[in-house]
DNA sequence: GTCGGTGACCGACCGTCGGTCGGTGAAGGG
DNA sequence: CCCTTCACCGACCGACGGTCGGTCACCGAC
C-alpha cells in the first residue's frame, strides 16, 4: 500500500494540482466568478481530467473547503488543547478562530461562497460537519463540570458557532481587519467572562 | 406626486410582481438554481421587462433582499420598543429575531444567499445593511450606559446575530423543536444574565 | 384632436460557461 | 507481447445571463 503505482501517483497528484489550482481562484475571485476553463488551463490539464476526478464545479469546491476548513480546526484544537484549565481552553480556540478569520482563504471559501454552495447541493454546511465536534470537545469539559446547570452542549455549540460566525462575517467584511478582530475579541471577551461568572457565582 | 400617471402605476406594479415571483423562486430553489427566464415566464413578461427594471439577475436578489430584510427589521423593532427596560427590550428583540431566522424566506435569502451575492458586487452584506441599525437600536442603549466597557455596537451585533442564527439552525434541524427552542433559550439566557452580571457587577 | 416624444416592454440574438462523451495512449497484469 | 484498464483529452452541447434594435401605448403641447 505503501508503494503506489506509477499511474496512481500521477492521479493523485493531478488531484492535488487541481485542488491546489482551484484554491487560489476561488480565493482571489469567488466561487462563482471563476470559470472552470480558467482551473483547467492554469493547471495544464484539459476538462476532462477536472471531470475525471471530481463530480463538478461544486464537487471541486467542497474538496477545497475541507482542506482549509481542515487546516482552521487543526489550529484551534491544538492551541485549545495546550491549555489545561477548560476556561483557558476555550479562550485560545476562540482566540484562534479569529486569527483563523483573518486569512484570506477561510474567509473567502468558509464564511463567504461554502453556505450557499453547500445548501445548493444539500451538503452539511461548515457548521456541521468539522466545526461543530471541533467546539464540542472544547466545551464539553465545561458543561460536563456541572458549573452550567441546565445548560447542554449541543445548543450551547449551536450558539457559541453562531456567535463565532457573526464575529467572522464582522472581520470578513471590515476595512481594518487587524482592528475588527481587536473588536470582536473584546466583545467575545465580555460574553465569555459573564458565563464564567454565572457558572461561578462571581462577577 | 400622489396622483400618478397610468404608465407610471403599470410600471411600479411590473417591478413589484417581478419582486413577488423572484422571491417565491429564490426562496424555493436557491439564488443560482432560479433561472432569470423562470422568473420572466411565470410574471408573464419577457426578459427585456426585467432588464428594464433592474441592473441584472443580483440587481434584482438585492430588490428582494431589502424587502425581505424590512419585514425582519420592523417585527424585531417593533417587538423591542414595546418593552421599558433595556434588558427586557434586549430579550424581546432576540426573540423576534429567533422567529425570523425560523422563516423560510430570511433563511434562505438573508442566511444563505445574500451573502455570496452581496460579497460578488461589492456590495454591502446583510449585516450592515439594515440588520445593525436594528439591532443597534436595542443595543445602543446598553453600550451607552457604560456598562461594557470597551465594547462597541458593531462587533457586539454581529456576535449577536451570529449566536441567534446558531441557535435557530439547531432548533431548525432538531427533531422537537419546541424542547430545541426551550434548550437554546437556556443557553441565551445564561449568556444574556452573563453579560448582565458583567455590566452591573453583580451574578 | 393630433402629433411628436417618451418609455415600458418585447424577443431574437450573442457569448460564456458547466457539463458530456467517444476517443487515445501509456501503464501494468497475465 | 497482448489486452485490459484508466487517466486524460478536447470537440461538442444545451442552458443561462445579458444585449439591443424595434414596437406601440401613453401623455403633454399646441
Amino acid at each position: 500500500m505503501t508503494v503506489k503505482r506509477l499511474r496512481e501517483r500521477q492521479a493523485e497528484a493531478t488531484r492535488e494540482l487541481l485542488v491546489t489550482i482551484a484554491r487560489e481562484l476561488f480565493v482571489e475571485q469567488g466561487f462563482a466568478a471563476t470559470a472552470i476553463d480558467e482551473i483547467v488551463q492554469r493547471a495544464g490539464l484539459a476538462k476532462g481530467a477536472l471531470y475525471h476526478h471530481f463530480g463538478g464545479k461544486d464537487a471541486l469546491f467542497k474538496a477545497v473547503f475541507e482542506v482549509v476548513l481542515d487546516e482552521t480546526a487543526e489550529a484551534v484544537l491544538s492551541a485549545a488543547v495546550a491549555e489545561d484549565d477548560p476556561w483557558d481552553a476555550v479562550r485560545a480556540g476562540l482566540s484562534a478562530f479569529l486569527d483563523a478569520c483573518l486569512q484570506p482563504a477561510f474567509r473567502r471559501i468558509v464564511i463567504i461562497d461554502s453556505v450557499a454552495v453547500m445548501a445548493a447541493n444539500s451538503w452539511e454546511g461548515g457548521m456541521e460537519g468539522i466545526e461543530l465536534p471541533m467546539l464540542r470537545v472544547v466545551l464539553t469539559p465545561l458543561v460536563a463540570s456541572g458549573a452550567l446547570p441546565g445548560v447542554t452542549v449541543d445548543p450551547l455549540a449551536h450558539v457559541a458557532l453562531g456567535g463565532l460566525y457573526g464575529s467572522a462575517l464582522y472581520i470578513a467584511k471590515a476595512a481594518d481587519p487587524q482592528a475588527a478582530r481587536a473588536e470582536a475579541e473584546v466583545v467575545i471577551d465580555v460574553v465569555l467572562r459573564g458565563v464564567r461568572a454565572v457558572a461561578t457565582g462571581q462577577p
